[in-house]
DNA sequence: GTGAAAGCGCTAACAT
DNA sequence: ATGTTAGCGCTTTCAC
């Protein structure tokens, strides 16, 4: 009598969701069986699939996502984990990442590590915690060093076998990724300078640690040397990063030395915002006494002068394209595939003065 | 032996992660007592205190937050429901709340509607679902309307209980709330406008059913009455919602009138940028040929011309607040306690030629 | 202060 | 084709 009471206590309390079982019972089935109709695991007579789909109507039943996966092993989660939550690029990506995982039914963490790689790997393991089926990552991490941040075999096995990387990766690993064709588009936006007549040609780039400044780089020495002009030193000027800041920093050197440069090539779309804004400063007018060109749009271009030539990056496309990767490789069993290496192309968009030469 | 062999091969098998129980066993104590150790939810002795940790550092257990949460129904997870992810507006908001979140051990689920109020929504029940400890939303439901877009008890129950609102809210429902004084900072701009002698002042806004709209509507009716001005029903242009296209339309109509207003206020950020365009192909400077105000301000003002005066909203406290809000909402228990409407207060931003004047 | 046992809601293996 | 049973990893009574 006892136990019946209890029942009956449970089953009328309305602030509780139904269960499977609830559902089972209405529909004269075992929750098993409603299990296998609502994930369509087994087949099932048309007659009792109508009686659970009806009581699941009636009851309004929905499943609890972590009682299913805890016992499945199988998680409807991904994670995002980005080291900055700053410009508009990154916003676009993660757009494109949410959408892609919601239209297939998952649902999007995400997480910040604000470009410290030690909190980028607690992001990892608290998602590893929470058991998501797979990981985007946008790591700060260049380079696996095992002193200066052990990684364990855990958590490594876990970002080889169910992760993707997006704009850049840590050098020496073998993963898979999704990311831009930054050489060339460097070469593209430089050889645009050189083809112009400029000679004098000054780079303001981030630490060629990093994977992006580093092909960035490599992009606008090619062109350089395609065109058989050599490297003035003084007009390279690569700072801690790709940040703004970076960018301010560039233009008060280059504005300041005794021959400053025709043209400069800005390897992000940070370090263009900062660079106007030293040319602001120092009343250098854009366009007008200086050409530029910027890897990465910059936001307010059609808006306003300066229209600048830069190139665009797919940002919606990498967001997408990282997100089906990543479903696709969860889905896909096969532990030991190789690891995919994916180049999307920027687009170049030629702007203002160089219309008219 | 059977058995035997089977828990052994468990315990051999190395890409299992660790459970509770190894630990316990491995600190000669029972389950129970890791789970009270680790939780803090009960006394135990030093002695047994550091035994149990240094079993959890030697098997680097990492306790499944899943199971916890299945069990306790007490999650560490906060659901984020945007209505877009297009302005710098968002992405601040977005990352304060993350920062917020994690700051004190959250993890953050984002979802975006794309301002469908059904997929708003499926985003709360697919949270729901995997057992949030609440959300907060930036909702794109200004009415409750039974008929159109039914709501169950449930989730409306959730939706008093477990929510925060952020810079709008449904009209006639009692929520938790984080927005800031829109009537009030409109009201500045406009009497900047007024001050300055303008009499021929336009509004370009969103649809008034729109809570921002509406109030931002209101701070603008509000300073032309108290200067004594009477409204022109040809200079007030409101569009479907706060976006871009529609101050693209705006600057079309009022730029094409007979006598066009001498300034304009901008409802809205988006609002602005899509009038600044409007201006660019009509071939109208901006400063110059007509003044502005805006509502929000406008990503790359610092860099470029035009410099214009607005008012700033502090997207990062309104993140940090709404968080902060629901974290102590979810952490005190009391259900019933009086819901709270927090208003920031925008920085009002005099730039150019109001500088002059 | 500690442990045994039950159970959160679900799915997978094994019967029938 | 369906049901029975066990158990995912954890927390929580309730004993001791």
């Amino acid at each position: 009598m006892e136990s019946k009471v209890k029942i009956s206590m449970k089953k009328e309390s309305r602030d509780s969701k139904p269960t499977i079982v609830d559902v089972a019972r209405l529909a004269g089935v075992s929750p098993a069986t409603v299990s296998h109709v609502l994930n369509k695991t087994k087949r099932v007579t048309p007659e009792t699939e109508e009686k659970v789909l009806q009581a699941v109507k009636t009851l309004r039943y929905q499943k609890n996502a972590l009682a299913s996966t805890l016992r499945s092993r199988n998680s409807q989660v991904i994670g995002f984990v980005t080291s900055q939550l700053h410009s508009i690029f990154w916003l676009r990506v993660i757009r494109a990442v949410e959408y892609t995982l919601s239209q297939n039914g998952y649902q999007m963490f995400l997480g910040c590590s604000y470009g410290d790689p030690a909190r980028e790997l607690e992001l990892i393991e608290s998602m590893l915690q929470s058991m998501v089926g797979g990981v985007i990552i946008a790591t700060c991490i260049n380079e696996i060093n095992e002193k200066e941040l052990p990684i364990s075999p855990q958590i490594m096995n876990f970002l080889e076998e169910r992760c993707v990387f997006v704009d850049t990766y840590p050098s020496g690993m073998n993963v898979d990724f999704v990311g831009v064709n930054n050489e060339e588009a460097s070469f593209q936006l430089v050889e645009l300078l050189l083809k112009k007549g400029y000679r004098r040609i000054a780079m303001v780039n981030g630490d060629s640690r990093i994977l992006t400044a580093r092909e960035r780089r490599s992009g606008f020495f090619k062109a350089l040397k395609e065109y058989a002009v050599s490297v003035d030193e003084r007009y390279i000027f690569e700072g801690k990063n790709l940040g703004k800041r970076t960018g301010l920093e560039g233009a008060n050197y280059l504005l300041s030395l005794d021959s400053p440069p025709e043209a400069v090539f800005l390897a992000s779309g940070n370090l263009t915002v900062g660079f106007l804004e030293g040319c602001r400063e120092k009343g250098v007018r854009i366009p007008g006494d200086i050409e530029l060109v910027g890897f990465d749009d910059i936001e307010w271009t059609p808006v306003i002068e300066p229209f600048l030539t830069c190139c665009v990056q797919p940002s919606w496309d990498i967001g997408e394209t990282a997100a089906s990767l990543l479903l696709e490789k969860i889905q896909e069993k096969k532990e030991g595939r190789a690891k995919r290496e994916v180049r999307l192309k920027c687009e170049v968009v030629i702007r203002n003065t160089f219309q008219k030469g």
